[in-house]
DNA sequence: TACCTTGAGTTGACGGTTCAAGTCCGACAG
DNA sequence: CTGTCGGACTTGAACCGTCAACTCAAGGTA
């Protein structure tokens, strides 16, 4: 373990790391009570319902919807169940292919995420947008897609492993 | 609900935001099973005993751990329980003030954390120092700590509630 | 002394997530 | 047309986090 000495953080990349950890899990802690108190829903089922609703037809495959909401199918199927017992959503078989499900909005769903969507934008506002700089969040912009790249490329757990590696 | 137009996101706010949760869900899912592969812990379970390992003594107050973990008392209850059932930490009323507790990281728990800081912090400088340039992790300190103040100040969900509101 | 209040921490039940199977469909080889 | 193989889900159990109710210590009040 200790053979070789690492190259540990530098005082200003960990104020960087502790900093955002922070502020990465307050963020989802913040948003996802707000979505719960107001609305019922967890910050994850309404993400999996607001990808629907911007789709065509308002239906796309799991895989797709997992690969958007970055989590493994198995999550999404279980969150899939709850929300069809709900009336928001339901699924069938590709028709072009068997082997894919499509995940379909209801109006239902649809009505809830119209319903839910003014609220959240404004909690997103006031906790991200508000506080930052355009500037910033320009800036922020450009550093996640770098570490979704650096992510992306790692060797091991890509996206939407059931099995990581 | 709809009564009053709301305030929608512009196109590069809806993107930085788009590309911030994926970033965040990715970059947590990937130290998680980084660490969950290579030494057994979570993540979240490795940040309360490098939280503890930094303090003087190696011991703290439960609640300035809940605070620096950003995490509800509970949770870190339930943490703190399965920890010491691994024998890595214990705890003991604070004796200068008995409704506190003191978490104490044993011998074997300061060995677990030196046996896996290093491979974790070469995940992390992979995932989230190395692909930015230096302006780049100073921009996100700076983020940081914007959004912490803009939710640590929000009217409703600090960090450390136990009953939120 | 008795009583009330406040805040730290714990506990158990409930619900969501992960992990390791398993099922099913279509492609492709013999 | 019969394996068999890989990929897309699904399922159930075990595990973890949240929520609400509880205990306990200390301080204040009379």
């Amino acid at each position: 373990m200790n053979t070789e000495e690492p190259r540990w953080l530098e005082a200003d990349e960990q104020a960087t790391w502790l900093a955002m950890i922070k502020m990465i899990t307050r963020l989802q802690a913040s948003l996802d009570a707000d979505l719960q108190h107001k609305a019922g829903v967890s910050f994850f089922e309404y993400q999996v319902l607001a990808g629907l609703s911007m789709r065509p037809d308002r239906r796309t495959r799991m895989s797709d919807l997992a690969e958007f909401s970055a989590c493994s199918l198995s999550r999404l199927s279980h969150t899939a169940r709850r929300l069809e017992s709900k009336g928001w959503l339901y699924r069938i078989p590709d028709p072009t292919d068997g082997r894919y499900t499509l995940a379909v909005l209801t109006d239902a769903g649809w009505d809830k995420v119209v319903a839910t969507a003014p609220g959240h934008v404004a909690d997103v506002r006031r906790v991200l947008i508000d506080p930052l700089t355009q500037a910033q969040y320009k800036q922020l912009r450009q550093i996640s897609e770098r570490v979704n790249d650096a992510i992306g490329h790692s060797p091991c757990l890509g996206v939407n492993n059931n099995q990581p590696c």
